[in-house]
RNA sequence: GGAGAGGUGACAGAGUCUGGUCGAAUGUGCUUCCCUGCUAAGGAAGUGACUGCUCACGCGGUCCGUGGGUUCAAAUCCCACCCUCUCCGCCA
């Protein structure tokens, strides 16, 4: 949600909303209706001390004057009511058009569409396709079954095996070792969640077609443990000392990826069930963007560490989605397509998502809204894919890098004709 | 799933039957001051959140699990939902 008096009183503020491609005409509409409500509220507000100033006395009253100060306070709430329904209604009139507006875009960032961003750097080496594409080798190597996933499940499911089920409990190990080494709690969350929660992090109404439903008891699968875990602290105030308070979360992810058919087909690329550990951040306003810069520096750690290639991209204004005011992705080379694909990325909220949630901080001056980030910290099947690739050797085996080898107990998985 | 009890401020805990002077007794905690070799004990005052108008002092509104309803008036009465606890049943 907006803060509409700084869409009313800063112009930096509201130049950043148009950034991202709002109408000024919907902010100016937003702003009358704003001000709109703040006259019929105060109108309220005058119309209901009275009434209560009347009613209060009514009790206070001696019994042979009740009758008469009663009939004065019912004459008041006749007034008060219609004043309320006024109210009421530049309320709602507000909020829904409050609610199109998405988060303002930081000034460094790009402006334009999902082709304008910024390439902040580059690392490593783009090489060639190698023998095979991640789709391939997966099956290959046995550490894919999307063939008998389709089978039980439909299209885009499938089974992570042998192998590939000791890299993941690897990455996420690995993935632990160094987010614990910067204070993330670990967390696992729910993965089901009410409606109320998915609106509150700003999921729904928006991305609602993206997220599965479960007949009969009103829960969803969330798409991210972002959305559960932005939840941990809705409605606490939390200690202005003791920021940012962060966490890591692993949880399976669901995505109906509804609208990408034909998009990413092979493998396990894209897929609606993948398992993830996330960064989530609640943090200090005043220093949100440093923390910004160490989510992603931690996401450069994990991919380098890796030995992939990538790059890191400021997204340009027009892809930034509703809540995040920046947003960096951290994309590798695949070299099957050529090009750089996303792995993960990381946003700053600012004040978004904690004014819904009501997440605050106290300190001895009073409170204050605090700041949300979140990042990917590891994407089990993706960083799956791009270590498939980029990882192969000509005999179709993959190396396993240094960094992972504690915790997986061998260095490659052999090529198809090993055995 | 069945039966019962309950959700009140940082915490504990009254108030709910019998609606009004209850934003809410009391205790603990916290802040400031007094007393005091130090500490403890003791004495005094203060101490919820959110929000609107205001330079400010201040004045107002909302909040007793959530959402509705009754009433001039609701923590208190009615309805629905959520959650917690106890007992029974079932279960990885």
């Amino acid at each position: 949600m907006i803060d509409l008096r700084r869409l009313r009183e800063e112009n930096a503020y509201r130049a950043g909303a148009e950034k991202k491609g709002v109408e000024p005409s919907l902010i100016e509409a937003t702003l009358d209706a704003d001000e709109r409500r703040r006259t019929a509220m105060h109108a309220a507000e005058e119309a209901r001390a009275a009434q209560n100033l009347a009613s209060k006395e009514i009790g206070r009253a001696d019994p042979s004057d009740r009758e008469s100060k009663i009939a004065e306070a019912s004459r008041l709430k006749a007034e008060l009511e219609k004043l309320e329904d006024a109210e009421a209604e530049a309320v709602s009139e507000v909020e829904e058009l409050a609610l199109q507006i998405p988060n303002p875009a930081d000034e460094s960032v790009p402006h334009g569409d999902e082709n304008d961003f910024i390439t902040e750097k580059e690392v490593g080496e783009q090489t060639a396709a190698r023998n095979y594409d991640h789709a391939e080798l997966g099956e290959l190597l046995g550490l894919v079954d999307g063939e008998r996933a389709v089978k039980n499940s439909g299209s885009r499911f499938a089974y992570l095996m042998g192998p590939a089920v000791r890299l993941e409990f690897a990455l996420v190990q690995f993935a632990f070792d160094i987010l614990e080494k910067h204070n993330f709690v670990p967390v696992v969350p729910p993965v089901l969640v009410r409606e109320e929660m998915m609106i509150d992090a700003g999921f729904f109404p928006t991305d609602r077609h993206q997220v599965y439903e479960i007949a009969g008891d009103d829960l969803f699968l969330i798409g991210t443990s972002e959305v559960a875990l932005a939840g941990l602290h809705r409605g606490e105030h939390l200690d202005r000392e003791s920021l940012p308070v962060r966490y890591a979360g692993f949880s399976s992810c669901f995505r109906r990826e509804a609208g990408t058919y034909g998009k990413d087909t092979r493998g396990i690329f894209r897929v609606h069930q993948f398992d993830k550990v996330e960064m989530f951040s609640f943090c200090d306003p005043d220093v949100s963007w440093d923390e910004l810069e160490t989510l992603r520096s931690l996401q450069e750690e994990i991919v380098a560490s890796l030995e992939l290639p990538y790059r890191v991209i400021n997204v340009a204004s027009g892809d930034l989605g509703a809540a995040a005011a920046k947003k960096y992705d951290l994309e590798v080379w695949l070299p099957s397509e050529g090009a750089y694909r996303e792995v993960t990325s990381c946003s700053n909220y600012t004040d978004y998502s904690a004014r819904r949630m009501s997440s605050r901080y106290r300190d001895s001056e009073g409170s204050g809204l605090l700041h949300t980030l979140n990042g990917t910290a590891c994407a089990i099947s993706r960083t799956l894919v791009f270590l498939m690739e980029n990882g192969q050797q000509d005999d179709g085996s993959v190396v396993i890098p240094d960094a992972l080898r504690p915790y997986v107990g061998f260095d490659s998985i052999p090529g198809p004709d090993h055995s």
